[in-house]
DNA sequence: TTGTGTTTCGAAAACGTTTTCGTGTTGAAA
DNA sequence: TTTCAACACGAAAACGTTTTCGAAACACAA
């Protein structure tokens, strides 16, 4: 007995909604059971040719689309990863998010991301939040108030639940998991040395304090440079800049009061800063000075004139963060527990604001 | 009867793996029934002070968490929204994801990202896919392929489906939803106009192909305030860019083959564009040409000369897109059906790209 | 007719919750 | 002692899947 006309729901028909079909609503249209339909639209060979195709059709018709969330429960797995990152305004961290969505999209993956605000709580909270179930593993870059506390135990405890982490740029010896980086003192040591091969000595450094991971290490860097080339570090060269605001007048103290040749910067905004100031004080670049930042982002390559960088790849360390990850979580359990560091290889950008 | 000693699962206890706990462990380890273990730590009254505090006591010490998934199972939904925009490396579609994660977070949603890359069969199957229950509503921004098509099918059937969805800056008027867009055209008008009212008449535009729609609308807009102080409309002055790759030799046609007194461009990238090759070309900016760019983003703000923009805040755009979205979720199904349309208003940030 | 094997299907468990409803126990009032 | 609340708890359904297992139904050979 077939019957002809289907309404599922007829207040929703009267609005012209076709709300989600079930397996549920099939099975009772077709007068099947559950099991049934289920096995004919995953063409199992237990169901006759007959109503397979006839659940087939029905299917099509409405449009069935499996449950998400059904299947997840049902899988213990989301297909969802989470990306934390301090900001999503700093374009690196922006090239890195559309790396992990490409790689994790081509292997079925989606995305979710969140921002810790460089906030040590909103990088607890969202964390536990969300490893209760709604994602499968995460890709982070620790907020700097976290690097401040040392204190990573919503990391711990997520890896202690058996959810793999993938860490990157800024990470932490103090955690054991995967985790992509840049070799930073060594490409902080070739800036400094490119400025030095210019026959340029009085190098400024402008990084961040130093528990910023990486400003650390592209400061010992600098360091290095300068000592294996018989340099001696003028500590009045190094500034070290707190907080992300308002630091322009320091950069314009060091400038003034100091016939400095070249500039360092950590960063693409400390460059481009000091590019302004610089001009401002009527010193041109690259004559008067040369000017060598970190992370190629957009704000160099359209500065006037474009700025010569050490390039950070943000979508090949987005790519790696994501394939490791997600090669973790398919690795069928295997708990090889063989965590891995990869380098990312970096590339010094010559621009015009360095001399040839 | 209470045991002393509770393994989870010895092969995890021995790893010093503290696997998830459900409240069926729980409540076999306590003999008791799942609903009572359930109820206790939800402080129901049906259950006796003293049966409830041992069950929170166990929940703590073994970090009970529910299960997000099988929430989202049993209360058909997922308190997660995607965001799907064409880039996330142009800065203001960061700015826009950073608004909209800010006020996501706040009320408890989290957000998932999709990259369209500008492909109408990326945002198709990306939409198709989360609409089977992954996702409680859409916010998003047109592709340029969509816009060229004019297909929006699948944005319709998801509509049909009952879930809600946002668009934002690259809206379309064939879909009727919630939307939050800028007035492109009285924007671009303001903008024109006080390029004139500084004494400017061969204004230049730098524009998108017309089936963008915002690029269409800032070209309105511009054609309208030379028309309302008698300017004649000069098609040579008028560059509409096909591609985003390679535009430059175009520009530069544009310059030396008219005497242009001034340039405006409806994104920054044309913008900064211009004033480069102005540059190259030996014209000073603002002396001998000034600038207005749209969308106010870190690279009208840190070029040199820095740039005058019609400021388009993504911010806030992102946060009253997901407070939209939310609102809707949450209006307890009412089905108002009054879609609204949010105009936010635009600014110009007066710099130094333009005289005064 | 009996036995054997194949084909085709359904019941039920499982994933982890919440919630409704029913029921047994206790205490107190009649 | 009986009766009736109040209290404390458990069984089961529900959300939407997949999958295992068992069992009808049938065909065919002996």
């Amino acid at each position: 007995m077939k019957k002809k006309y289907i309404f599922i729901d007829k207040s929703l028909v009267n609005k012209k909604m076709k709300r989600k079909v079930t397996l549920k609503q099939i099975a009772k249209e077709l007068d099947v059971s559950i099991s049934t339909v289920s096995k004919s639209l995953r063409n199992s060979l237990e169901i006759s040719e007959d109503t397979r195709q006839k659940v087939q059709a029905f299917a099509k018709l409405y449009n069935y689309k499996p449950n998400n969330i059904a299947l997840s429960l049902k899988n213990k797995k989301t297909k969802t990863i989470c990306i934390i990152i301090p900001e999503i305004i700093h374009h690196f961290f922006a090239t890195v998010i559309s790396g992990v969505e490409h790689v994790a999209n081509e292997n079925g993956y989606n995305v979710l991301v969140c921002l810790s605000d460089e906030s040590f709580d909103k990088e607890v909270i969202n964390m536990e939040m969300l490893a209760s179930g709604s994602i499968d593993g995460f890709i982070m870059s620790l907020s700097k108030e976290t690097q401040q506390k040392k204190d990573f135990h919503h990391i711990t405890e997520v890896i202690n639940q058996g959810m793999p982490v993938v860490m990157f740029d800024r990470v932490t010896n103090e955690i054991l998991c995967d985790k992509i980086i840049i070799d930073d003192v060594h490409a902080a040591y070739n800036a400094t040395q490119f400025l030095i091969d210019k026959g340029l000595k009085k190098i400024a450094l402008i990084t961040t304090v130093d528990y910023v991971s990486v400003g650390k290490l592209r400061t010992d860097g600098y360091k290095k440079a300068l000592k294996s080339n018989d340099i001696d570090i003028n500590e009045n060269l190094i500034l070290k800049i707190e907080d992300t605001e308002d630091f322009d007048h320091y950069i314009e103290e060091l400038l003034q009061n100091n016939d400095i040749e070249a500039i360092f910067a950590v960063n693409e905004l400390f460059a481009v800063t000091a590019l302004k100031i610089a001009n401002k004080l009527g010193k041109n670049i690259p004559e008067d000075i040369s000017i060598i930042g970190f992370t190629d982002g957009i704000i160099s390559k359209y500065s006037t004139p474009s700025i010569t960088t050490v390039s950070q790849n943000g979508i090949k360390m987005g790519g790696k963060a994501a394939k490791m990850l997600i090669d973790r979580l398919e690795s069928e359990d295997e708990e090889e527990e063989q965590y891995k560091t990869e380098v990312i290889e970096t590339e010094l950008v010559e621009r015009e604001s360095t001399k040839n």
